[in-house]
DNA sequence: CGAATTTGATTAAACGATTGATTAACTTGG
DNA sequence: CCAAGTTAATCAATCGTTTAATCAAATTCG
């Protein structure tokens, strides 16, 4: 990332946001104290306000690195896509099914590390940091997403039928991030580290192709 | 709900669970200060402790009138479908389809209580309180779904199959309690305080529709 | 080149403010 | 009159932040 070699103070800011980032998806901003994410860090409580200026500080620092690591590991799968467009048809439906995989993929680290809760947090209280995700991921995928949802359809949907429906797709994929507990629940899972079993996978394929049946040749 | 008329107590009480329901909704639990609560209740801090035990026996009643109201609003709906089972083809995806349209309109309620970000809240972090909302609401929910899902597919589908299937739809719905920020912008909604717009859930049904194609006679 | 100095980084300690909870005195209604 | 309900005051604990002193590593300079 950096091209000068980190120094001292470097290190020990990285080490204090991994740290926050941890503590902070676990217990939530507000239960997040200073002094255990310091602790958690392995560094002084004084140096978050010497870093970061202060907790808040340090909060939107944990929000733009979630950003902008979300968004290189998603750049690829949208830039792949967005060249072969406009896609109609069979192709766009395939390039809707590997961006569904690309992001539960994504989802499946996201929820190794501490950023589900944060990003879930942050739809319930969208505070200045839910800005820079949004702006940075979530737009882009959903105007991906419904622009392959518009090809598939043969482009006879309205531009804002074609938005809703991806929202509405966006959510058989978010569930599990936002609803885990309940999903895992419900499906009997018991180790949910290995991330979401690809039979899931399986019945969301089943449902996009029922979605946008092929045209009979 | 009470039999017996309110005493003196009892209105308290009611005062306090209102308020608290509102602030912890907008804050969250840990920013949540019994002081403000009290405050927003029109009554002296000392009596949270007094009627609840203590700040997290009062979120514990809290949950519990959620889930309890959520309950009642939903059993007949519920309990409609369950009489008419089993459903297959057509009357199954019509019944699911008033279930979307009955949750849609629940949804919309939770939207204007505070109540959406604590059940939110609940999925990230499940404290004892989700069991409460799981057990009483959201597993009758999703068996009901799954029992639908099957039923509209002929019976085609393996039991864990149809389960799968409704988290993924449930998840179209939820997408707009977990999500209604996202939502919320990228569909250009202004005034959200009106509920979903009506033309999501026309674009649902057409989804479902096509999910579930009506057999050549 | 090596000593002196400046700069950034780190530390322990303390700050005032706010937290949830408790106490003891006081009202009120049955 | 008494038990249930309510009140203001206070408790220790914890919060985020600040302070002054110390450390380490460049930087300057003789």
């Amino acid at each position: 990332m950096s091209s000068v070699p980190a120094s001292r103070g470097d290190h020990t800011r990285d080490a204090i946001i991994r740290a926050a980032t941890d503590v902070f998806g676990r217990v939530g901003y507000d239960a997040a104290s200073t002094r255990a994410i310091s602790q958690a860090a392995g560094t002084n409580q004084a140096l978050i306000s010497y870093h970061f200026g202060g907790k808040e500080g340090l909060y939107q620092a944990v929000i733009d690195g979630i950003a902008a690591e979300m968004e290189d590991s998603l750049v690829p799968v949208l830039d792949e896509i967005q060249t072969a467009m406009p896609m109609r048809g069979r192709s766009a439906v395939e390039a809707m099914l590997s961006l569904f995989s690309a992001l539960m993929g994504q989802f499946n680290r996201v929820e190794a590390s501490g950023w589900s809760r944060i990003i879930a947090r942050e739809q319930q209280d969208p505070t200045a940091a839910f800005e820079i995700i949004y702006n940075r991921y979530m737009s882009r995928v959903l105007d991906t997403l419904s622009a392959l949802i518009a090809g598939a359809s043969g482009d006879a949907l309205a531009e804002q039928a074609a938005r809703t429906r991806a929202i509405l797709m966006m959510g058989q994929i978010l569930v599990f991030i936002f609803s885990r507990e309940a999903a895992r629940r419900f499906l009997g899972w018991t180790n949910l580290e290995d991330g979401i079993p690809e039979d899931v996978f399986r019945e969301l394929k089943s449902m996009v192709y029922a979605q946008f049946p092929e045209p009979r040749p």
